[in-house]
DNA sequence: CGTGCATTGTGATAGAAGTCACGAATCAAG
DNA sequence: CTTGATTCGTGACTTCTATCACAATGCACG
């Protein structure tokens, strides 16, 4: 449970009325690193608010094989719960915690009655399905229009921003999974960065160093 | 103009009284083939409500590139311009008339007021929006997981399926800038797709013969 | 310390797809 | 009919990516 004011700071676009009522109905929960927040063919019951930490969205195939959509942070919806939820629609997409995440599940009853009656919280439902569209628009771009050495470099800038940091702390397996390829293929352009300057390889991570000027 | 009755019978889900203020603030608008409905950057003062015909949504790259996203028959909503409209954001995406269209545009202060006025607007912004996002991501699944030979059979059925007919009029150079992929790959793959009778190449059309054996 | 496990680097190879070059077929317009 | 534009088919080649094989490293744990 969170207190108005919490919420208030979370989602300042919203009005008082609202802000007391998501405060009043919203379950607080937590989720460990690695934890499924949703998982393909799953139904929801609630719609999720993230509160702290980040979640990532990603597709995987029939044969296990994983691609990265985009990441969710504090202050941002779930668009396929509220989706799901409001149509009672099985999700096709897992998203799993990268950090220790808290989100605020709300009945779905609420998502229904709040869009007719709170202007911000409708603006807000909109708004996010958006930017999740943009967001696949821009995941869409790079698969379909890019080779895997200009994708590498977007994976590592886009981890960057969401992660606010230049650390990446994933493994080659784990980074060559995301984007479909495989480990040997993401080892060799990884080192063609470093060649260049862009990154380094430490020990337990990779370090960003410039990215800014390539594409 | 259409009447109360036409949109009635486009919209079944919408109530009475909907259907009414549809049939009022619609301004029914004629595109030929190949018009545009929509460019990249262009901004929206109105909601566009597919009445016939069919439209071809896609994404173009700053070299020119095409890549279809999805397609838009009638009953269904340009979930874009929806969204755009409400936030007054560009557009990311073309769309342009596969065949004659017919459209209602509807001003965009009305899908405000009639978000928290009928629950069904509600529900059908809210479900084309999923329908949307299903289609792209079953696109995304596509160009990631899949070869060109079976996005080829993929893009094929797709167009037996929308276009409702056997007969694909698509220049081979088309279908390829399409998949974003090139003339002479898709000649091969439809060669040799026909050699296994699954299409017949006719003079002016590519017959489609039978896909449902192939993923 | 030694053993097993996960991760990584790298060469060799294969396959998918893009590109280039060229010729054939079709069709509209003069 | 002739010309030019467009489309199409195909062989040769290149590039990108995936896969296989194998070795090296570092870490966890007994």
């Amino acid at each position: 449970m969170l207190t108005a004011d919490q919420v208030s700071k979370l989602f300042p676009q919203f009005e008082a009325p609202l802000v007391e009522k998501i405060a009043e109905s919203g379950a607080l929960k937590t989720f460990q690193k690695d934890d499924f927040l949703m998982k393909t063919g799953q139904h929801f019951r609630n719609i999720i608010l993230i509160v702290s930490g980040l979640v990532k969205v990603y597709r995987e195939d029939d044969q296990g094989n994983e691609f990265l959509m985009y990441y969710l942070a504090s202050g941002q919806a779930c668009s396929l719960s509220m989706i799901c939820a409001s149509r009672f629609q099985a999700s096709q997409l897992m998203a799993k915690a990268e950090s220790d995440v808290e989100v605020l599940a709300i009945p779905l009853q609420k998502m229904d009655e709040w869009m007719t009656t709170y202007k911000s919280w409708y603006y807000f439902v909109l708004e996010n399905y958006r930017a999740r569209f943009d967001d696949l628009l821009e995941t869409i771009d790079h698969v379909a229009f890019r080779n895997m050495d200009e994708r590498l470099v977007f994976y590592l800038k886009r981890y960057k921003d969401k992660h606010n940091t230049n650390e990446v702390r994933q493994s080659i397996t784990e980074i060559a999974s995301e984007l479909n390829s495989s480990r040997e293929v993401i080892s060799r352009l990884l080192k063609k960065l470093s060649e260049r300057g862009l990154v380094k390889m430490q020990r337990d991570f990779i370090e960003i160093v410039d990215l800014q000027k390539v594409i």
